[in-house]
DNA sequence: GACCCTCCCCTTAGGGGAGGGTC
DNA sequence: GACCCTCCCCTTAGGGGAGGGTC
């Protein structure tokens, strides 16, 4: 029973992968045959299984089989504890690395579904509950005294990519989307700072939790000017009497993804209003 | 300001990229900087990071650059929203996969460190206080009848193995480490079922819950066969009068990250024991 | 007919210089 | 001195045949 060999492609099979790889490891002397027949065929043992999936779970957390091989040949046990605790740490930011992914590829989702269902044609205001989102807010003044001189249009991108990106690391990795959005208050021109969404709130006077609940918004398509945007916003909410409770948010849903064409640009404005509102 | 040109390096430095990179993205026609010195120098505007920045999130999920350069040519909201929902499935998926295999890195530490902790010589009994653990266990039976005629040594790896593979997928991918471990009852020499750890409870009859609580056991070192370590626990158990309330559970803690040699052969024989025990 | 063998050539996403010019 | 350019060659982990034999 102990000699039940199986033939390459049914090994191949079994392990989950393909002949050439099998023989790849095997030109590589990392995983050989247990039995070679007179026909040149390779056979395989059953227990080799744990071979090649020893060999896969070091493969998958990017170790040249290279090396592999080194550890395979010396089976000495506290190398391989290190090994797998290295394996464990490189696990763990892989991880992290796709979690911020999800983050981000999430984000963008949501925000063109925002932006697609709100139709194509007028700048209507409307009501509706958002969900709460937590912000990493730059006041503006910090982006003015750093590049001396200016208005706040001019403030080179640059500038402030590199600001957002220095406040992340410092907090410990902050994951972002590095989308961009604007605060500026009611009945005021002036932007009072620019935020992007983060994953989770974080301990320091950069982080700003934007509140679930009742907001009033407008989203503006196919145009990078947002001024009409604002001006609607606060017509609609001085002619309905509404009463708000926050500062407007002007954000780009569009984002990095499509924002190349101009006709692709949607900006949504918004202001959080009391409950009880309407 | 709004020609802040980034010459290669300081945008490749920026985008957390090397300059090789951005070349070949120049090449492929993918990211092209905006503007070419009369040097010849390769100069980025800061808003170029957004699209270095979706290359690599689309990158970062396996997408072939080829295909990114598709996706970015024409930028269509809803083939981007598609895109998008693909990555986040594909996402998904990677986590699944990483966690799979933080799974087995964990138990394989946790299993040399249990063996080495044990030291080297005698093949005394020890007890102490067991996690509980989630197994799938398959009654000896079940690969009996599948392998006509053997007796439960000479059962083929082979069936074994596929046995439980077929057992994992029919539960929707349960996850384990395909580390082997047999139940025998106390004062019976015929091992009643083979299991394998895995990560969480599933509903299926193969499904048993190993408890928390205290046990005795032994642990076997540099040598394959445990009947020895089978009796030594059962003397013990009998001469101190301990009252156990399970059957033995044999498992290999050395694994199959080293099992290629003898001397680094580890196994743990263990029972558990009533609480009040001792 | 389905499987298996041994060459041998090909691919993706860059990395690493050499040799020479630019800030 | 630090940065940048254009060739040009190299790498990892296999995939895809061609041409020919085996179960």
């Amino acid at each position: 029973m102990k000699e039940a060999y199986l033939s390459s492609g049914a090994f191949a099979n079994f392990c989950g992968t393909t002949k050439e790889t099998l023989r790849h490891y095997d030109h590589l002397d990392l995983l050989k045959p247990k039995h070679i027949g007179d026909n040149g065929y390779h056979y395989y043992e059953a227990v080799q299984f744990y071979e090649y999936y020893t060999i896969n779970l070091m493969r998958m957390t990017g170790t040249p089989l290279t090396k592999i091989k080194t550890y395979l040949d010396n089976q000495h046990v506290p190398s391989i504890l290190q090994l797998l605790e290295n394996q464990q740490q490189e696990l763990l930011e892989q991880k992290r690395a796709i979690e911020n992914m999800q983050f981000l590829v999430r984000n963008s989702i949501r925000n063109l579904e925002l932006g697609i269902k709100a139709g194509n044609s007028s700048l209507s205001t409307d009501i509706a509950y958002f969900e709460k989102e937590h912000l990493l807010v730059v006041p503006s003044d910090e982006f003015l005294s750093s590049v001396e001189g200016t208005k706040e249009e001019d403030v080179a991108l640059i500038a402030v990519l590199q600001k957002f990106k220095d406040v992340c690391e410092a907090q410990g990795g902050v994951r972002t989307d590095y989308q961009l959005g604007a605060i500026r208050p009611l009945q005021n021109s002036r932007i009072s700072g620019l935020y992007m969404r983060v994953a989770k709130p974080f301990k320091s006077p950069y982080y700003r939790l934007k509140p679930a609940g009742k907001y009033i918004y407008v989203v503006l398509k196919m145009n990078w000017d947002s001024t009409e945007a604002y001006r609607v916003l606060e017509k609609s909410i001085e002619q309905q009497g509404i009463r708000t409770i926050s500062d407007i948010y002007a954000y780009d849903l569009a984002g990095f993804m499509i924002n190349g064409i101009k006709e692709n640009n949607m900006t949504i404005v918004s202001v959080q209003i009391e409950d009880d509102n309407i």
